[in-house]
DNA sequence: GTAGTCATGTAAGAGGTTACATGATTAG
DNA sequence: CTAATCATGTAACCTCTTACATGACTAC
């Protein structure tokens, strides 16, 4: 059900069409639930039929109207609800990590590319989520929804929701971060351990009396 | 797919039963990809039917028989390939770290339960994890899965594959470090911004001259 | 006009969860 | 004998992915 909360988040913002959702949730740069649009509309009429948003048709160009959804007070409980339950934590599965489970199975330079490959994708992620919550930590956001979540709040409040936005994005890029040193501590275990293979094999040609 | 590649990477340690299975992957301390049984069987039967086990019926008891798989030739060249293989990355989804965005829908205190709650389990999780790096570390294993297929690989490869695992493992543990001491900056960072309500509170006071 | 964006849907299928169901074997 | 473990399955349901489909609006 977190698609679901995901989206009674955003539209505790401001009103938002189901289109505006989908980008909001692939497109921009704060993303923080991906879901593709097959599965937002259907959740939308879901959802609205429990009566947690409520949508109204907005004219859009001379012909065409759009369908315009806002979180009603029932919507805001439920969200209220969910932020103070305990929610029970999925297992952890990960595939990169189950296949260094078995790096044992495959030759060095196979395990070598592997976690060069980890380490620039948790890399990339790395910098967007740093840079996301450094934007919200100096204040400049450039974020259209934040400035909307802002104004319908107590300016005395804005610094810390600000810091707390910060603190969240901070979270994804801690974990980034822990990928990227362990996939860079793996590098450096590869090299050391072909290394005492080779010295190995030197000592048996020794031992071997062949020199 | 990764189902399917947990069960080879386990058998080609050694055979099992889709029952052995479901504890290696579920009870055991090593748990690496966990999954209930009625994924497992299924999964075990479409995995023969594709050639990349085998099975065959082993006694038990008197009556009863049991069936114990064992991987193919065509199986450890998948394996192969798949440790070769640059696989795609889900999308990040992380239902706490939603909540998190959030945090300033709710009061300090339900933010500050949720994040004690959050580094209480992943402290859980870290110990666990480190607990079977360290075992590996100093190789008092205790594993029986680990022993027999060490027994299937040359002595002078036991230290590596050793080294190897234990890394595996200390990625686990390095995420859920991340996860234990995210959640401690937060518990602080809700210390500090109530402090600083506080004082704007008593400024108020003074300005307003009610004392 | 046409390309790109805005806007909303449906359908098939994979993977995972929870619950139900059955029966043999072993340990006490 | 009885309880726990061994062993193998089925069924319903939910979430998510991928692909297909349609049409209006806007900028060039």
């Amino acid at each position: 059900m977190s698609l679901r909360h995901a989206i009674l988040g955003v539209l505790s913002a401001t009103p938002m069409t189901g289109y505006d959702l989908d980008r909001y949730f692939n497109d921009s740069v704060g993303y923080v639930w991906p879901a593709p649009q097959s599965q937002i509309y259907p959740e939308l009429r879901k959802m609205e039929a429990h009566g947690l948003i409520a949508s109204t048709l907005a004219p859009r160009g001379q012909r065409a109207a759009k369908r315009v959804f806002a979180i009603t007070d029932s919507g805001d409980a439920e969200l209220r609800r969910w932020m103070a339950e305990f929610s029970p934590y999925p297992p952890e599965r990960d595939a990169f990590h189950l296949k260094a489970v078995f790096f044992d199975m495959a030759s060095p330079d196979v395990a070598r590319a592997q976690l060069r490959a980890h380490r620039e994708h948790y890399g990339r992620l790395l910098q967007q989520w740093q840079a996301q919550a450094d934007a919200l930590r100096v204040g400049h956001p450039g974020l259209t929804l934040l400035h909307k979540r802002l104004a319908g709040r107590d300016p005395r409040e804005h610094a810390t929701i600000l810091q707390l936005k910060a603190f969240a994005y901070e979270g994804h890029a801690a974990r980034a971060r822990a990928e990227v040193e362990w996939a860079e501590r793996g590098l450096a275990l590869l090299d050391q351990l072909e290394a005492e293979q080779e010295l190995e094999a030197e000592d048996s040609t020794l031992v071997g009396g062949d020199r």
